[in-house]
DNA sequence: TACCAATATGCGGATAACCATATATCTTGT
DNA sequence: ACAAGATATATGGTTATCCGCATATTGGTA
């Protein structure tokens, strides 16, 4: 089997590349915020993730009650490479864009919530 | 619908993706070449081409009793840097590497043909 | 016309992917 | 210990994908 077949499966449903390009953007995001960013429900974002987790695309890491998801570090330089290519090519056009946006509008809300 | 998804679904396929790894090594291929080369059966690999060219990752045209594949001339140029690199990371390990010796041995065989 | 090689497609069955809903787990604060 | 928020998984049903086999189509040639 070729090695990237996973890889582009993965990359293969709508969910878990906007997922990917949103990762592209921010180091890492808590499940709840990919879900509102997404504007999917939870059980269905972390299921996606779930699936890039078990193809190596993405690691997470526990910090209290949230589960932060990254681009997995060992990542291929040519998996890489693909994923900047995505994101020149997709990520300033819908739906991608609006999801930077949400992603934004929520982080605002956050740094709001945490003023007072 | 992310406009990649319907591209990344066709690499998500190993018979697919070896099939577009092969035609970045050729210009163009015919179909039992192409099959001969992957190893695979002549209506499995028309099924996958008729998938490529439905997604508008690959051309075809005519030559008489053949029919020739190509890269599509209207790929994006962040799909085309996608395809790069994948050649890169892949197209120098199994079976990738297989099926461009095969290739290179049809070829060669058919060479023969033409000198009697 | 008849035939052969090359290619495409129709069909049926097996498997995998996807989604929504419900429930379980884990962590923190009270 | 209990309650609540965040996350993961189980379950069931629907749809999509993939494959093998048989057959149709197309172009060239005798």
């Amino acid at each position: 089997m070729v090695k990237g077949e996973n890889f582009y499966k993965c990359l293969g449903n709508e969910t878990r590349l906007r997922c990917v390009l949103l990762l592209l953007v921010r180091e890492q995001i808590c499940v709840c915020d990919l879900a509102d960013a997404l504007e999917v429900s939870q059980p269905m974002i972390s299921r996606h993730l779930a699936q890039l987790r078990a193809c190596n695309l993405v690691s997470d890491h526990r910090e209290g009650q949230w589960v932060y998801y990254r681009l997995h570090p060992g990542l291929g330089s040519w998996q890489r490479k693909v994923l900047a290519a995505t994101r020149d090519g997709l990520g300033t056009v819908a739906p991608c864009a609006g999801d930077v946006l949400r992603l934004q509008a929520i982080e605002r809300q956050k740094r709001a919530g945490d003023c007072r």
